[in-house]
DNA sequence: TCCTTATGTACAA
DNA sequence: TGTACCTAAGGAC
């Protein structure tokens, strides 16, 4: 269920579980085996995400023969500052991956494993990923190059996403979900915030106001936080939710409240039209026409 | 047990 | 635009 706040969250989870200790790895299913002998018993040094990639970052343990590491070189990472190629573990989970967490110690694993990571107090085992790869340094700085600006990543901004938004004649519903315009957006934010800003997913890019984009973007990076805290996608504001307006909460296996993502043929919440679907580049597009209608010319 | 579906992406034609 | 790829859950039989 990924879209970029799950990979922000479960870089944090990494984090918290194996950075800055050796790191046992392998691969039950197979497919990942030579990567994971070449991590085996190495350093986890840090765990980040841009947008809906994920990068485990790994080093050699340090030994009792190493000079001791100074600010400000350490950043925090000594392992990376002492001429060792450091390695990562590239993950991207496409539509089907998960990452599950547990405590030590770890039940044997099943054949779809594609990566277990173990020390003595945790686990993760990933499954299904659409990536699992080791990259170089290189290799990652080119992964950041054709990503946009992620609204979960400090120091990110729109401005880059506006530049390319306001000269495109592509509706804004698949700009929202390309992810060298913009990064971690998926399927149901893109349909949720343009909900909350009342704009039709078939707008051309160029016929949106830089204050709407802007509006877009703040929004995401509030609604992509929350994701990250709560790990789950929550768009509905306060006095829409079930409780302020007396209806019955949302009977899903996502748990989130939604305006219209995957409510086609129901009642907005809000003017009661029914929610409306449309196949848009392969992907299910949701959207209220009474809430969001084509401002003409369209 | 089979079929459908899914919060994604890349590549071919 | 279509299709291939990866997994698991839910529903229909």
């Amino acid at each position: 269920m990924p879209e970029g706040h799950t990979i922000h969250r479960l870089a944090l989870d990494h984090r918290a579980r194996f950075e800055g200790g050796p790191v046992r790895a392998s691969s039950p299913q197979g497919k990942f085996a030579d990567g994971a002998a070449l991590v085996d018993g190495q350093v986890m040094t840090t765990a980040e995400a841009h947008g809906k990639h994920l990068f485990l970052g790994f080093g050699p343990p340090r030994t009792s023969d190493d000079p001791p590491v100074s600010p400000p070189f350490d950043r925090g990472d000594p392992h990376r500052s002492r001429g060792y190629p450091h390695r990562w573990i590239h993950v991207h989970l496409g539509l089907f991956g998960k990452l599950g967490f547990g405590p030590a110690p770890a039940p044997p694993p099943t054949d779809t494993v594609r990566l277990r990571l173990a020390n003595p107090a945790a686990y993760a085992d990933l499954r299904g990923p659409t990536t699992c790869a080791l990259i170089t340094e290189d290799e990652k700085r080119a992964i950041h190059d054709r990503l946009g600006p992620d609204p979960l990543r400090p120091g990110d901004d729109g401005t880059r996403a506006w530049q390319r938004i306001s000269r495109s004649r592509t509706t804004i519903a698949a700009l929202l979900l390309d992810q060298k315009i913009i990064a971690g957006v998926g399927n149901v934010y893109r349909a949720e915030v343009l909900f909350r800003h009342h704009i039709d997913p078939y707008r051309p890019g160029r016929d949106l106001t830089r204050t709407e984009w802007d509006a877009i973007w703040s929004d995401l990076v509030f609604l992509m936080a929350e994701g990250v805290r709560d790990n789950r996608i929550d768009t509905v504001r306060p006095e829409h939710l079930p409780e302020a307006m007396g209806r019955p909460p949302r009977v899903d296996d996502h748990g989130g409240e939604v305006y219209v993502y995957r409510r086609a043929h129901q009642d907005c919440h809000l003017c009661g039209s029914e929610i409306r679907t449309a196949g848009l580049a392969a992907r299910n597009l949701f959207w209220c026409p009474g809430c969001q209608p084509s401002t003409g010319g369209g």
